[in-house]
DNA sequence: GCAAGACCTGG
DNA sequence: CAGGTCTTG
């Protein structure tokens, strides 16, 4: 049986480039929310799919070092998946017909073969693409270092976290399920989605690695039974509608259209389709349409710009309301500039509970006496907390009565 | 424009 | 309740 490569088995299997941690991070680029799809195999190995391919990836200091595994149409060649039957088999096993049909429908379209010379300088290029590599992280990490203090002391731990250039359909498709949701449950749903519907792409130990549904395959008037029966509720609905509107009305190269919009043409584009309101139209223009302004503004980000940055404006809301949204993101592309989509992920990651365990050595690396103090209040307990933020809404609905937008720029 | 409620599911 | 959206009033 095939299985996951690990750096250390032999360097020949092997390509890397150039590309130092400051730049690049994997552990936190990877697992921070954006793709939900890469997992880690084994120690500092990740492995995912990209451009209809297998990949795994690790790092050293100042190298990225990837392989990419043999795709099936290739089978019985040499190294890399099993002998294309682990697939095969496992597809016989599910007695649902539905399933098949749909299947067999992606199976019938053409798939990408890899060439037999291996081509290492486009594939070179599909990473670099993949992760934006012309982009200097370390140069945009000092101007929001410089223009914001408390960025700066996040990113003294946060280093080399930095927007993927996805996919628009899975991007698009994996943020619709991500409304009244948590990551967790998340990266299940669409793993469940990638194996109902999408080209299977070979079997690696005990895990099978499939494309992502093609918009066709999600258009298909069973796929919202089919997805509710996995689990996705009143999503299955969105994703399935979402997938014929675009078709019918758009067409398929609709979505990569968008690349060239402006920002908030293409925002306003993806917002016509149902379950796609403002924040994850955002998502997607940041995370795939290459509008690195888009500042996606859900509440997680709501309560940082409060926490974080006294922001005062709509306190006595209940919910992200229109104005409002729109007025925090420019507070934030006001605050970093063209790339605050990108500084907004920073922040983002850094509050994750997962990577608790690196925002913990902030404190070892800065004991000042007022931030221990503010922590301390936090961590103490939830009533203490909400108590205060009340306390803090009370006395920003004073001021907003008074200056309203004019308080907040001056931060 | 904003506020409620509903919406699927599971930790 | 959760990293939201849609429908009403």
């Amino acid at each position: 049986m095939a299985k996951h490569t690990v750096l250390s088995s032999g360097a020949k299997l092997w390509r890397s480039l150039a590309c130092a941690k400051s730049e690049l991070r994997l552990d936190l680029t990877l697992a921070c929310g954006q793709s939900f799809r890469w997992r880690e195999t084994a120690e500092g190995h990740w492995t995912g799919v990209i451009g209809g391919r297998v990949w795994t990836l690790t790092q050293t200091d100042d190298t990225l070092w990837y392989h990419i595994y043999q795709s099936l149409d290739r089978q019985g060649e040499t190294s890399g998946w099993e002998k294309g039957a682990g697939v095969s088999l496992q597809l016989e096993n599910k007695s649902d017909n539905r399933f098949k049909e749909a299947v067999k429908k992606e199976e019938e379209e053409p798939v990408a073969v890899t060439p037999v010379h291996q081509d290492t300088k486009e594939d070179e290029e599909m990473l670099r693409d993949y992760f934006q590599l012309n982009v200097k992280l370390g140069d945009l990490y000092k101007e929001w270092g410089a223009a914001d203090h408390h960025f700066k002391h996040i990113a003294d731990i946060f280093t080399g976290i930095r927007m993927l250039r996805q996919d628009p359909t899975e991007c698009l498709f994996s943020f619709i399920c991500t409304s009244n949701n948590h990551i967790s449950r998340i990266q299940g749903m669409v793993e469940r989605l990638c194996q109902s519907l999408g080209a299977p792409l070979g079997q690696l130990d005990q895990t099978s690695y499939h494309n992502f549904p093609s918009l066709s395959a999600l258009a298909d008037t069973s796929v919202e039974a089919r997805l509710r029966d996995l689990g996705f509720g009143y999503r299955a609905r969105f994703l399935q509608q979402n997938a014929k509107q675009i078709l019918v009305t758009h067409g398929i190269q609709w979505l990569e259209g968008l690349r060239s919009a402006p920002y908030l043409q293409a925002r306003d584009a993806l917002r016509t389709l149902p379950g796609v309101s403002t924040k994850v139209a955002d998502c997607v223009c940041l995370m795939s349409l290459d509008k690195a302004e888009a500042v996606p503004i859900d509440t997680h980000v709501w309560q940082i710009a409060k926490r974080d940055y006294n922001y005062g404006s709509g306190n006595g809301q209940k919910t992200i309301t229109g104005e409002l949204h729109r007025d925090i993101g420019d507070f934030f592309r006001q605050l970093w500039g063209p790339y605050a989509g990108w500084a907004q992920s920073v922040l983002f990651c850094a509050d994750l509970k997962k990577f608790r365990n690196l925002k913990e050595m902030l404190h070892m690396k800065r004991p000042k006496k007022k931030e221990n103090d503010e922590e301390e209040l936090t961590v103490a307990g939830k009533k203490r907390k909400i108590k205060k933020e009340k306390i803090d809404s009370v006395k920003n609905i004073k001021v907003k009565a008074g200056h309203h937008k004019k308080a907040k720029k001056s931060a």
